[in-house]
DNA sequence: CTTGACCTTGCCATCATGGGAAGCCTTATC
DNA sequence: GATAAGGCTTCCCATGATGGCAAGGTCAAG
């Protein structure tokens, strides 16, 4: 199977996979006498393997690890579930911090009547910085 | 003003002011005849502004737009809000992206028993792609 | 005058991904 | 056999926002 095919078949673009290879995430594959890479069904699975750790969010450090303990027939589960954990864990940070973001937009856009004039609460927040004028003179306070 | 103490007064690292002022998101700061950069009340104002956008997740492109509304006297609010508005769809769309992997994650960790034993449903999906053995046989036709 | 803290510019790295160029290989068609 | 299309190869560049480091100039206190 050549570079292309793997690709469909796994999900991952050629140009990724030859970069997998590159950072060592995935073994060099064979090559042909005129030096095509070549794709075994075993390394393809790899692909989508890589394939989905990233729709789940792992980044490509992480998804080292997955990889070595899906080879690893003596792993123990409880190493693949704290991976799995922890990234649920990052995710939830992200969430909540996103949220938090969400939540003072809306709330700054509930109160910004949003017509022609130019009179903006949201503005005037982004002005007066971090929750108002908290830490807003070490300088010249004029 | 030093680039320290306005960055010390505005939350903005030195290092992202001149990175700021180099691509144009704010104006070439006057200098010292040494050549060291001066900054008004005005300035960290602006700096400020835009380390508060940060901090709600406007990207720089949305931050260059904010602030030009910030400072056209003749602005329309509805303007702002849609900036806002937009931010927000934004977020929401990526926190149901996390939280959709998220929920599978928490669905493969509780299924995972995460002791001394191989046996992992975790791995088993990620080996299997997304949605299970779709595609998985367009093998060696060569 | 020396020392240390601060400033300047410039380059490199991140993280995962895409784009493009220049050139070789393969396959199909005439 | 020649030619064209399309796939492959490598290499370089760009992203977005940020940090780090290095070499050298500047300022203020001792």
């Amino acid at each position: 199977m050549n570079i292309g095919e793997a690709a469909k078949a796994s999900g991952v673009s050629a140009k990724m996979i030859r970069y997998y290879e590159s950072t060592g995430l995935i073994p060099a594959a064979g090559r042909t006498g005129s030096g095509y890479r070549v794709y075994s069904d075993t390394e393809v699975q790899m692909l989508r393997f890589i394939r989905r750790s990233r729709d789940l969010g792992f980044p490509v450090e992480k998804i080292e690890e997955l990889l070595a303990l899906w080879r690893d027939r003596s792993r123990q589960s409880a190493d693949v579930k704290r991976l799995a954990l922890d990234q649920i864990d990052g995710l939830a940070r992200k969430i909540s911090e996103m949220q938090a973001m969400m939540d003072t937009l809306r709330h700054l856009a509930d109160a910004c009547c949003g017509d022609h004039r130019p009179d903006c609460p949201i503005l005037v927040d982004l002005g007066n910085g971090p929750a108002q004028g908290q830490a807003t003179a070490r300088t010249a306070r004029r």
